[in-house]
DNA sequence: TTTAAAATCGCAACAATGTTGCATTATTAT
DNA sequence: ATAATAATGCAACATTGTTGCGATTTTAAA
């Protein structure tokens, strides 16, 4: 199992775990919930904090709530490698709207309405 | 008063607005309730999501709750003009975890952990 | 300016979600 | 097998989101 990132292996992770594998597209707690035979929902909670904690999965936020999904790449503890015009710092807690050029999204088929593009991270002030 | 983007202008609203104006960066709701004289908890969270509605200002959306900001562009009660790598579809609900090329940010000086490039609209499917 | 219709406010009440502590149970390594 | 360590499940509580409704305020028309 891939349970080998320091994370113990137990039956209800490797169950939740089973249906990130299943999931084409990033799912919701509802959807987690909908799927396992049954569940604790603090164990649940504790489950998916651990995973993001361990790089295993990662949080897709819109505004109706969150979402997770598996990590495409290599996560680990340390740190989450997926792409915000919106800054973050984890220091500060300042949410700094920054200028960049994002080039054209080849997003023909799809209507755009909004988009966010945010950066977690620590900002000049604090990395001083 | 800018309150004529179909926003009735009262004593509360303006003074939730003053706020959004003196705010160089995006707060948080518990920053917000801070630097009220007084306030009603629910009459905030309609407040907020009115304005939401009629344009005037946006949600920023990180892991450990939500944040709001004045809009910069010309944002209306039909669409907000911000800019994901995940898709999310406001008719199936679904997110697509979308492959785009993002150009290197140029954030000098800035400490970059995770970053999210996220867009909501009509999906490929939803929008035949 | 007065007044009536329409919208907002503020309160109660509740739903959903996030979080901690702790005793019990399961897992891992010796 | 067993002891140390971690996970589970429950209670309890905190925070946040949401609706209904009567009282109040705002807006616009008389």
């Amino acid at each position: 199992m891939l349970e080998k990132k320091q994370i113990r292996k137990t039956p209800f992770r490797q169950e939740v775990l089973k249906l990130f594998k299943a999931s084409k597209n990033a799912i919701s707690l509802k959807e987690i919930e909908r799927n396992l035979t049954s569940f604790d929902r603090i164990t649940l909670y504790r489950t998916l904090k651990l995973f993001i904690e361990k790089g295993l999965i990662h949080e897709v936020l819109h505004s109706s709530g969150k979402k997770y999904a598996l990590c495409k790449e290599q996560c680990d503890e340390h740190q989450h490698q997926h792409n915000h015009l919106h800054f973050h710092c984890s220091s500060c807690k300042e949410s700094f709207c920054l200028k960049t050029h994002i080039q054209d999204l080849n997003l023909t088929g799809y209507i755009i309405e909004q988009t966010d593009l945010s950066v977690h991270g620590v900002c000049k002030k604090c990395n001083n």
